[in-house]
DNA sequence: ACAGCCATGTAACTTGTTACATGATTTT
DNA sequence: AAAATCATGTAACAAGTTACATGGCTGT
């Protein structure tokens, strides 16, 4: 929902056309995160058919502005002043994978560990040389700082975790898990302990 | 491509049908990540149309076994000898979500921080105080203890950022940036210096 | 005239996800 | 018979994403 909320914020601002939209939104998150513009069209597409913008009037000069809604505002405001939705699943691809790694017979879990933690190294060392020092002159460049911290700080944290993983693995050796070969029955099964 | 990658990981162990393949994920994601039963058809049908997978001959009792094709086995190989991909984009809803609200007129940044912060943290510590201490007994359990461990570490490192984006906000207060004012012209724009 | 960008829009596709229809099987 | 679960399958949708068609405008 990023995109969309943020275009949404954006237009929040004042009415935007497309193009327009795409430079705002890349000036704001620092070049990274960069869109097509298709995409632009299809979201607000997807926020007029919610009745979260509206297509302005005032066409000027063949460009097709949209401007905010009430429930749009409304939006806006849900948006800053609760926190990002996080499931109750962990939606985390790189931990799913080792997870499911480790209950599988014939995989190289130390191998997967060892590419995993080289790749991230790599990544982070990257960015962080990457990353100016000086402080940030305006709002656009504290932002780009900001994206780039988290997503140091994010790969510092995998870094952590998959040294933690290397441990864990090494101390519980345990078998893999087999397919499950009870062929469970059909129907409705028996009840678990009693009626009691 | 998680849930994909993964189901077909398991097939790559044996032959099995769509209940069977949800109970297999989910006990190898220790019961987070619950699948909606459908979802296992849908990723089957699209596995079978990519010729990662083949629909068994021996259906057994009404069963619609599913096997690995030599594709399939291929693509389990891949996943597991090379890192998960990141794209350059950083697309963490959290971070764009900051990024995008510092740069706008009239956001309560320090709010959003606080109330993201208090949210986080206290998933944080609800995560932590659930966690248990005893070593893992089979591959399942040390599955579910990694996933819970990732969690935590991308929690934290969440925390840490929001601390430290605190501090940036409050040493560097730049003015947001307004809608870009200047009204670019539509065709094809001067060159930049020089042909040289 | 032509290259090249601005600008809009549409079609299609991906993975993930839910809701629903349908029936078989088994316990109560 | 009714309830509950196993089991398969289909339809639809969300959000993101790309590719393409089409035209207008401007500098060379």
């Amino acid at each position: 929902m990023s995109v969309r909320q943020s275009l949404l914020a954006i237009l929040d601002q004042g009415p935007c056309y497309g193009y327009q939209l795409r430079a705002e939104f890349e000036r704001r998150t620092g070049g990274s995160w960069p869109l097509n513009v298709g995409q632009i069209y299809q979201t607000l597409e997807r926020l007029e058919r919610d009745g979260l913008v509206a297509k302005s009037d005032a066409a000027s000069e063949g460009r097709a502005y949209y401007e905010i809604t009430d429930a749009g505002r409304e939006a806006v405001a849900s948006w800053f002043s609760s926190p990002v939705m996080r499931g109750t699943a962990a939606r985390d691809e790189l931990a799913v994978k080792l997870a499911v790694a480790v209950t599988l017979p014939g995989v190289d879990v130390t191998g997967v560990i060892a590419r995993e933690r080289a790749a991230v190294r790599q990544l982070r060392d990257r960015l962080v040389t990457d990353a100016r020092a000086d402080a940030p002159r305006d709002a656009a460049e504290l932002a780009s700082a900001l994206l780039g911290a988290a997503r140091i700080a994010q790969l510092d944290a995998e870094l952590r975790w998959l040294e933690r993983a290397e441990e864990l693995l090494a101390q519980a050796s345990v078998p893999p898990l087999p397919l499950s070969t009870e062929v469970p029955k059909r129907g409705r099964p028996a009840r678990a302990v009693a009626t009691d």
